[in-house]
DNA sequence: ACTTAGCACTTGGCCTTGTTGAGTGCTAAG
DNA sequence: CTTAGCACTCAACAAGGCCAAGTGCTAAGT
C-alpha cells in the first residue's frame, strides 16, 4: 500500500508529465509539491515507486516517467472525473445545433465535436442496430432489363443496388413480387429480414426461377449497413502523437482506423460504463503511445452505443473522462429526441 | 538550342535521379553514358546546362539535380510515352473484373488500380454530369409527419433526405404532389431539375403552402451529388514522399486531398489530352515535391472525364504517361459498356 | 526512524573538430 | 574540342568535450 505522500508524488509526476512531456526530476518535484520536503526525500520516495513498477527512468540518470502500470494505478485509484463547466456544456450544445434528420448525422457530429474539443481522435458507434427495422423497400426500373432496389432503414439510412432481371420476367410480375416481399419484411428488424425472406422462397418461386439472386442482394445491402456503423472525427489528430518522422507508423494507424473490424477489435467493449485502455493494453503495437477511453451510452429501449477517444498515453485523464461522461449524456439525449420524434 | 550530347546528359541525369534520388556527378555519368567522354568534358557540359537553369547543385560541390525547368524541358521535348506491355494491360483488365452496376464503382476501381500499379496517389473524376438525368423519385413515409425523399440518378447513385411535412398535409395530397413532380422532372438532366421545379411553383401551391422547403431539398441533394464526383486511390502513398518527419506537411496534404474544391483547383484542367504539372506549377506550396499527370478520357456523347496521378517530381514520366494513356482508354471503354448496357 | 545536505557519478543534448568521399572549376597540354 | 591533373568545397559521419539535470549513497541532524 502506498503512503499519502507517495500517492501525491505519483499523481504530481503524472500531471506534470501530461503538461510538459519530459521526465520529472526530484528538484522539479520539490518545487511543485504542495507540502515541502527536500529533493533527497523525494528521491527516496521515487525509488520506492520505481521498485513497485509505477514509474520508470528513461536512462540511469534521468528523471522519472509514469509507467503504463503507473497510469493504470492512477486511473483505477486516483483519477476523479472533472466536472464539466457550464461554458463547455453550452458549447457542446451549440455545436450540436438544432435539428437532425438522420441518426447518422448525430453520431458523426458527436465524433466531430469530441475531436475538436480535445484535439484527439474520436470514434462514435451507432447503438446496436437490433431495433433498426426496414422502413421501406422500393424498386425503380433502370432501362429495360435492370432495376434498382432501394432499402430504407428506420434510422434514415438508405442502401441501393442495381441488378439485372432474368429475361422472362415482366413489369407486372415484378410489381407482384415486390408486393409479396413488402408484406413479408417491411417493419422487421434488419437482422431478421434475410431469414424471413428465406422462408418465403416457395412463394417467390412463382415469380423468379432463382430467388437466391434476389436474396443475395438483400444480404449484401444489409451487411453493408451493418458495417457502416461508426464515425470518426479528427483523424488527422492521430498524427500529433506519432514519433517524429515514423511514416510507417502513420500508415499503420491510418489503415487501422478506416476498417470497421480493426476498430471494433481495438475497443473490445467490456460493457463497462467507462473504460480506459492504456498503451499495450491496446491490441495493436502501433498504438503503444496511445490510450483509449470509451464510454457506453444508453438510449433506453433503443439499445446501447459507444463513444471513444483515442489520444496519447499522457493525456489529462480526469478532464477527458469528465468530458466523455458529459458528451455521452448529450449524445444519448439527442438520439432519444430523435427517436421520440420518430415514434410519435 | 541544346546539342545532342547535352540532351543526352540531361536525360540521363533525370533518369538516374529518378532511380536513386541523389545528385548525379560527372564520374557517375561517365560510367552511364552510352558514348564515352571523360568526366571533365561532362563537367563542362553540365555547367552549360546549369547556366540554362535546367539543372541545379544542392551545394557548391555537389552533383547535379534536375531543376523544375529541367523537368519541364524534359517532359515537353524528350519524353516518349512507354508502350504498355501486354502483361500490364492484362493485369489492368483482370483488376477491373467483369461487371459493374454503378458508374461510381468503375471510377473508384480505376483510381484503385492506378494507385496500386504506381504506388502513387490516383484521382478519378466522373464524366461531366451533363447527361446524368433523374431516373426516379420516390417518397417513403417515416412516422406520421415525416417522409424520406429518395432521388435515383441514371448513373446508379442515390441520394436521400428526410424532412418534416407541414401539419395540414395528408397522405393523399402528398401522393398527388409526388405525381405532379414526377411528371415534371423525371428524365431531366439533374442540372435542370431545380429550374424546372421553380417553374412549377404555382402548381405546387395547391398542395403545400411553402413549396420552397421542398425545392431546397432537391437543391441540397443535387448539390451533394455534384460534389461527390471524384474518387481517390492510394491516399496513403502520399506519405511516401513527405520530407522526413514533417507532420505539418502531412496534415496539409491530407486536408487538401479530401476536399472537392481543392482537388479541382489543383488539377485546373486545361482541356489538354495529357497534361503534366510539375512542382511549383501546382498551386499549393505543400506540393512543391510533387508532380501531377492528368489525362482526359472521352465517353463519346456521355461527356469527358479526367484521371490524374499525383507522385513525386522525380517520377518516371515516360512510364507513367504511358500507363495513364492506357488506363484512360480502358476506363473509357468500361464506361461506354456501362452506358450502352443501360441505353438498350 | 525519518529527513536532509553534500558529493561523486551518469547521461542525453549540444557544440566543436577532424576525416573522408564525391564532386567541382580551372589550367595546361594533347 | 577533349582530357589529365590539381587544388578546393561540402555533406555526412564519428569522436571528443562540456553542461545541465538527474541519480544513489553516506553521514549528520532532528
Amino acid at each position: 500500500m502506498l503512503t499519502e505522500r507517495q500517492l501525491l508524488i505519483l499523481e504530481t509526476i503524472i500531471q506534470d508529465y501530461t503538461d510538459v512531456g519530459r521526465p520529472i526530476g526530484s528538484k522539479a518535484l520539490e518545487r511543485q509539491l504542495p507540502v515541502h520536503v527536500s529533493s533527497a526525500t523525494i528521491r527516496n520516495e521515487m525509488s520506492v515507486l520505481e521498485r513497485l513498477g509505477l514509474v520508470n527512468k528513461e536512462h540511469s540518470s534521468s528523471g522519472r516517467v509514469p509507467s503504463l502500470k503507473g497510469y493504470r494505478y492512477y486511473v483505477d485509484n486516483l483519477v476523479k472525473p472533472d466536472a464539466t463547466d457550464k461554458q463547455t456544456l453550452e458549447s457542446i450544445r451549440t455545436s450540436f445545433g438544432s435539428q437532425f434528420f438522420k441518426s447518422d448525422e448525430i453520431l458523426a457530429e458527436s465524433a466531430q465535436i469530441l475531436s475538436e474539443m480535445t484535439n484527439y481522435t474520436a470514434i462514435a458507434f451507432k447503438p446496436e442496430s437490433s431495433d433498426v427495422f426496414l422502413q421501406g423497400f422500393r424498386v425503380m426500373p433502370m432501362g429495360k432489363q435492370r432495376v434498382m432496389v432501394i432499402l430504407a432503414m428506420s434510422d434514415g439510412t438508405v442502401e441501393s443496388q442495381i441488378f439485372n432481371l432474368p429475361k422472362h420476367i415482366n413489369g407486372e410480375e415484378l410489381e407482384a413480387m415486390v408486393r409479396v416481399i413488402n408484406d413479408q419484411v417491411v417493419g422487421l428488424p434488419i437482422a431478421q429480414v434475410v431469414n424471413k425472406l428465406h422462408e418465403s422462397i416457395p412463394l417467390l418461386l412463382h415469380y423468379v426461377h432463382q430467388p437466391r439472386g434476389f436474396l443475395d442482394v438483400f444480404g449484401k445491402i444489409l451487411d453493408k449497413a451493418a458495417q457502416d456503423q461508426f464515425f470518426i472525427g479528427g483523424k488527422l489528430n492521430l498524427l500529433n502523437f506519432v514519433e517524429n518522422g515514423d511514416i510507417d507508423q502513420i500508415k499503420t494507424l491510418y489503415s487501422l482506423i478506416d476498417r470497421y473490424d480493426d476498430i471494433n477489435d481495438l475497443i473490445g467493449n467490456s460493457g463497462e460504463n467507462i473504460q480506459v485502455k492504456i498503451g499495450n493494453e491496446l491490441t495493436n503495437s502501433s498504438l503503444a503511445n496511445y490510450s483509449l477511453i470509451s464510454a457506453t451510452y444508453d438510449v433506453d429501449q433503443h439499445g446501447k452505443g459507444l463513444i471513444a477517444l483515442l489520444g496519447p498515453t499522457n493525456m489529462p485523464y480526469s478532464k477527458m473522462i469528465g468530458l466523455l461522461g458529459t458528451l455521452r449524456e448529450e449524445l444519448a439525449s439527442r438520439l432519444l429526441d430523435y427517436y421520440n420524434l420518430y415514434d410519435e
